[in-house]
DNA sequence: CTCTAATTTCAGGAATTACTGTAATTGCCG
DNA sequence: CGGCAATTACAGTAATTCCTGAAATTAGAG
């Protein structure tokens, strides 16, 4: 339903921050918070929470629990405005910056919580064969994840320019290890792993 | 709070189970589509509606729609079981390959129809300054998004044990860069591309 | 310290989403 | 074709999440 939604912001910008705000469901946010964020990220300058009530048509305490969730993200940052009491809030203007806070924010909600519980339960006893089963499939869902995560623990260290690289080169550093797999002893700063 | 569940699970099980129903909502599917698929993964063998029903103590339609549900993500099988009329279901045992339809349907879901209103944005024309500045900044978004989807189509025809190898990798990868970086042309299918 | 602007908290109501039981449908078997 | 088991659609209700306006709090300026 196109229900009447009255924003004083010029079209291009009205059609992101409205499909920002029907996307948010899907990512776990709600509608108001995809809106100030996309509204935010395409700002040439920081604003503060009239603005965005201005902008979206929202109460000023939505935009205040928003603001407030997009902080807790580390999504948006607080920019001080020179003779103004009012809080502004900003983007930060690197895009890549932005998918490293993401996945960071997203790991520590969405995986974190499982590994620990997986490595809890992997240390129970199990009291039959069922237990038995279930504990071995969560040994490989864990061992999924520990290796992911390990993977991203490497990676995420990488300035914007290097991980772009990383991108570019994708599957086709398979084929190096075809020639030469011993490379993958290489630089190795640890000893040996399980696997 | 704590609110009594009557489930008829073993213990291991049912905290897993338990875990799963709570991470739903952070995944963006439901407490009890969250306690399916938990059950089936570690489920030695199919089960059919009413044996979830009986294991969780939900409804039998409650059921079928999380059932419906985790078919429409390809998180979860129909399997045919001999002697009995009832559609039984399974989990795929290959937990990379669970990986990668998770991946596969979340970018369908979450990343793609913005990229597809991003590249309709960009094509139309900027009525003011404003907007020449937001359609500079959803460039950069949709620049980003590119490069990771691109580099995702590389990746996800490897099978699991090309891609365990190339997360061990991680980004050592770049030494390599360093050194010799005229590589980066080694594979290349395609011609030039802007970067 | 007081006054005022800015922000946040919070309780209640609105809107959305999830769940249930019943009724309808499907499809297999004789 | 019935007849029966299994599944699904759906409407009503329960639960959750979201949003608002009013009241409380915070913080700077004078």
């Amino acid at each position: 339903m196109p229900e009447y939604v009255p924003m004083n912001l010029a079209p291009l910008a009205q059609q992101f921050v409205l499909h920002f705000g029907e996307m948010g469901s899907r990512w776990g946010i709600n509608r108001t918070v995809g809106q100030i964020y996309a509204l935010l990220f395409i700002s040439p300058r920081p604003l503060c929470a009239d603005d965005i009530v201005e902008a979206l048509d929202l109460s000023r305490s939505n935009v205040s629990m928003g603001l407030r969730e997009l902080q807790g993200w580390n999504l948006v940052l607080p920019r001080h405005i020179a003779d103004d009491r009012r809080d502004h809030f900003t983007t930060p203007a690197d895009v890549w910056q932005i998918l490293r806070t993401l996945a960071e924010e997203r790991k520590k909600r969405e995986v974190d919580p499982t590994l620990s519980v997986l490595r809890e339960l992997l240390m129970q006893k199990p009291g039959n064969d069922e237990d038995r089963f279930a504990q071995s499939r969560m040994a490989e869902m864990h061992g999924l994840i520990e290796q992911l995560t390990t993977w991203y623990d490497d990676i995420r260290k990488l300035e914007s320019e290097r991980l772009v690289t990383l991108l570019a080169l994708g599957a086709r550093v398979t084929k190096f290890l075809d020639i030469k797999d011993k490379v993958v002893t290489l630089g190795r700063g640890r000893s040996g792993r399980k696997t």
